[in-house]
DNA sequence: CCCTTATTCAACTGATTTGTTGAATACGAA
DNA sequence: TTCGTATTCAACAAATCAGTTGAATAAGGG
């Protein structure tokens, strides 16, 4: 993996990491949003929602595309498949090698503290 | 989702946003290791390999064992397998809206704008 | 007990993040 | 043009983070 996709990730993962970011991108999910309109729900200024925004945006999380006056947020889903991907190869992996694991210990258990103990 | 909840994606997607921390999630993919064995590879100290472990392991992402002096790491795959729920659960949300909106133009193409131009 | 190894804690620094307020910009309506 | 709405930029303060070095703790081996 190089340094471009590596960078990819860590501000992806990082732009999920807070509450107010996963709520815009859980409303998004249901369609595309003006600034306003996910300001709207929350305690925070819009000034402060449209930085997370921003963020999102540099993650590749969601795009803004332009209506007149506004700019209507969308949900990028492509970014959101890329890093189940991440997480999944790894807890694949994982799980393979105790799979591995257990069927090398059910295959000849005579040596293993555990089946001696066990007996 | 309650609080806790929040607080618990907070972490573990905060800890899964820096590479050294992914890399050792991807080496304990392969099976438990030490700090030592873990900060080996890199070109930082132990000491910071040790604080990267805590921040996993209060993600839940990973957990420790006690072996002599030493304090084997382990991969806990369950909270990875919460972070793919929750990114493929809005990420369904969002294709089915797709796949909804696309199968209502396709029943009543006659008052859209794009397929007015499109014919 | 002393020594070595493995690990963690404490203090400090520089960089980054998140929120605020106030000002600027972009676009459309009247 | 003037006004109103939507959005972004700039500057600031408080909090957090990632690395460093140096000291402390824990567990075995001689």
């Amino acid at each position: 993996m190089d340094d471009d996709a590596e960078h990819r990730l860590d501000r992806a993962f990082l732009a999920l990491a807070d509450p107010v970011r996963r709520g815009i991108i859980a409303r998004l999910s249901r369609g595309p949003a003006t600034v306003n309109e996910l300001a709207e729900p929350t305690s925070i200024t819009v000034q402060a929602v449209s930085r997370h925004i921003k963020v999102l945006e540099e993650a590749g999380l969601v795009s803004r595309t332009r209506d007149a006056q506004r700019r209507p947020v969308h949900l990028e889903p492509g970014r959101l498949e890329e890093l189940t991907a991440w997480i999944d190869r790894f807890r694949l992996i994982h799980e393979q090698r105790y799979r591995n694991l257990d069927a090398l210990l059910r295959a000849a258990p005579e040596r293993t503290p555990e089946t001696e103990t066990g007996s």
